[in-house]
DNA sequence: CATTTTTGATAGTAATACTATTATTTTTGT
DNA sequence: ACAAAAATAATAGTATTACTATCAAAAATG
């Protein structure tokens, strides 16, 4: 059974999930985004590889901006899903932090609990594109609509933690979202700009910088 | 007098300091690209601000993706000649990473040994808009032909001092990259996602949260 | 001051990001 | 099983963008 994942109604006209060719949007569309990237990315394309036409897709979505939002909320409903897996019946709050920076920073495992078949692909377009969804004068709009809430969630829920283990610390916040966007800029640079970064694709050397951080800078 | 900061020759068809009406695609395109945000910014509207002719500006830049790579590319160098200034004649290797980290996280302020009057346009634009010009398919193309070595030899600079304090820190060029990129996503996020950090406009968290991390991650 | 270079003015093209219309197919409620 | 409603396909069309091309006028230069 599929754990049901939610994503902010306003990023879409037509819920993709509840019709066949809606769910084909969505699988062919992560594909094609993938490889095209976000700015060659357009309906046109994707609707010649689902056999569909351009209109059908705009009734789904109002333009690919939305649809990688779309994309981007699913992946942190995801990512939430699986903190709380992490984190429940987890006595020792260190532990729980731990486990919180193991699933926000580290790759994901088909293996693991909680593994939903789409994560992978997704995790490639936040690291690729989520910057361009983000980075647009309608920002303040959309997180006015709750595009971001998803995110802000999984900041606030582990940042609570880390106050808990340590009230002294005075970024808790700013050292989480760091954590977070760090993990996927150092994937980025460990393909493209190597020597930006210690992080080789054999190790998981993002993940262990993390943990280290996290490890240096709270008393506890 | 002013100085001259190097940007890679492979950005341009035509130097745009060679010439008045090329200086003023810089100044005049640095403001409307601030304005109107990288996606609304043309050079059609350019030419209208400046009353010449897209033509004209074709004849500078091949694209405005590579005009936006040129603003980056010539603020990496002004970081980067500040980064000299400030680590010039400074005998202690531990007080040159920390004006290091300034530097690169820090605000410019007009006062300040080396500024240079374009610098803080240039830096909201890295904020806002680097994340478009990086996370391309053409990266892989552009890092051959050397755009991002201002970038590189920085973070390699500051990561060498950084191997020479703390011979034992596994993570030199990840801390540093990652401690810029930060600074830059935290400044974004103090605009328009608050809730994702701990940085206000009043005070500057976000320099003083950067030396937090090197003080407590490194051996000294 | 003749020549080269640069710019301005204008036109044109292919692609993108949509909107609109109507016919056809599919779904659904009874 | 069938009428009504909804969804989709097919097609056309529009404004804007991201350029390229051409040629005359202006400016710089040697």
């Amino acid at each position: 059974m599929n754990i049901s994942i939610q994503v902010s109604a306003t990023l879409y006209l037509k819920d993709p999930t509840s019709s066949e060719i809606g769910l084909k949007i969505l699988t062919e569309g992560i594909q094609l985004m993938q490889d095209l990237g976000f700015e060659a990315f357009t309906f046109k394309k994707l609707a010649q590889n689902i056999q569909s036409t351009e209109a059908t897709i705009y009734r789904y979505f109002e333009n690919k901006h939305n649809f990688l939002l779309y994309l981007i909320n699913w992946y942190w409903g995801i990512l939430s899903y699986r903190l709380m897996l992490a984190t429940a019946n987890v006595p020792d709050l260190k532990q729980q932090l731990s486990n919180s920076i193991s699933v926000l920073t580290g790759l994901p495992d088909p293996s693991q609990l909680g593994y939903i078949a789409e994560e992978m692909q997704l995790k490639q377009i936040v690291i690729q594109e989520s910057g361009k969804a983000l980075h647009t004068k309608m920002v303040d709009d959309e997180n006015q609509n709750g595009i971001y809430l998803n995110y802000k969630s999984i900041v606030s829920t582990v940042a609570e933690l880390v106050k808990t283990i340590d009230p002294s610390f005075p970024y808790p916040e700013m050292l989480i979202s760091n954590l977070i966007e760090n993990a996927n800029q150092q994937r980025f640079f460990s393909v493209h700009l190597p020597r930006l970064t210690n992080s080789s694709s054999a190790d998981d050397a993002v993940e262990s910088f993390s943990h280290l951080i996290i490890q240096k800078v709270l008393q506890s």
